[in-house]
DNA sequence: TTTTACATACATTCTCGTATGTATGTAAGA
DNA sequence: TCTTACATACATACGAGAATGTATGTAAAA
């Protein structure tokens, strides 16, 4: 077998993880066997066990491509929360749904992660750390949420834990219904004609608006 | 083999039902297998065969189990839309929750799709069925909210579409959250917190709310 | 020369669909 | 009413294919 350089042997990788990614989507990750990923990737399944340990190996590290994605997003949003909350959590979302819908390789993972495989049993370890995620996003929102009670930015009644539980629902929910039905909710316009009554009700008056975003009333 | 009555035979049908609801959701519909359910059962696969063509034909049988539960629900808002679209929209995404957390079935089988299983290929039939129920669902919330704008009940710049969309979204995120870690999102009650700044953006004043419910900053 | 990045071979297990076996329910006929 | 023939509701056995992990081979990089 011809021997690779580092950085032949580093894209044969990146092939099999891109591979995985596409096969993943179509199939889902229970019905593509290792042959099958190998095979499209004009590899065989000892180039696959060479740089993964196992699908679970392989499946993770897939995901932790997107990661450092999210981080930068979180950073951004606690960056500009200090300066307007109401519109840092405005702009925040909307980054959120462009990043998701602007990437193929993030909309790929994160539609495999929502719709094609089963988090249980040896994927478990996977599981938890989605649940870290969503709670650390959950803090994150809360915080800036919290940021924008300190201001009067928030309506009378509008508590920020469950301010911050409700737009993470939305929005995952937004990005459920595109990833399944990409026509049935066209995004980014939609998402935003979708986030604006929740905006309009957590938040008073429309402090929460961008400056580049004129009215929303025109834009719908 | 002992021939059983048709009394028994049905119940039999039932009980490999149900112990296939409890699995798959333990352990992924992908990774059990029929020798599983059929032993867990108390019963052999020839039983399973018996009843079902295959794991997909079980799989559906099982999801159809639960879709009466939101035929009425829907029928239910379209009564109570001719009265008070707005109430009606209120009362109902409420009784959405109720039903989802108050039924252990409709939980598991929820949980199931929506957690545990890959809808693609052989289940592509069941994914295309979601697509329509989503579908319905949504068209059923429009016509709600367009019978809330012709009363004056929207919000300026609300379209009733979506509108629609976004509760549907949020609505799904909720439950979608809840399903992964219900701890963190207890329902019903949390639901309706995150519910209600969705419908204070959507709707003008509080014509959403239900007598019952007094008001909601004081149930916060 | 040693190590690496694969390819290939081997062995095992698992799951499925199908065929066959079997005891009993049920309906029809005597 | 009893008997019989058929159908039923399972249990068991068979065979095939698929997928995995591990061991081994190999040519070239380091």
């Amino acid at each position: 077998m011809v021997r690779r350089t580092r950085e032949e042997a580093e894209q044969t990788r990146s092939l099999l993880l891109d591979t995985a990614e596409t096969l993943f989507w179509e199939k889902g990750v229970s019905r593509t066997s290792l042959a099958d990923i190998a095979q499209a990737a004009g590899l065989t399944r000892g180039a696959i066990y060479w740089h993964f340990q196992n699908k679970v190996d392989l499946f993770t590290a897939m995901c932790q491509r997107i990661e450092p994605s999210f981080f930068a997003l979180f950073d951004a949003l606690e960056a500009e929360a200090a300066v307007n909350p109401a519109r840092a959590l405005w702009r925040h979302v909307n980054r959120v749904l462009a990043t998701i819908t602007g990437d193929a390789r993030i909309t790929r993972v994160i539609g495999i992660i929502n719709l094609r495989c089963e988090l249980v049993g040896e994927m478990d370890a996977i599981q938890v750390e989605n649940e870290r995620g969503q709670e650390r996003c959950h803090g994150h929102l809360t915080r800036a949420f919290e940021a924008a009670q300190r201001l009067g930015q928030l309506s009378a009644g509008t508590t920020p834990c469950h301010a911050a539980a409700g737009l993470q629902a939305l929005v995952k929910g937004i990005v459920h219904i595109w990833l399944l039905t990409p026509r049935n909710l066209p995004l980014p316009d939609c998402g935003t004609a979708c986030l604006s009554p929740y905006f309009q009700g957590v938040f008073v008056g429309d402090c929460w608006l961008d400056a580049d975003d004129g009215a929303p009333h025109d834009a719908l």
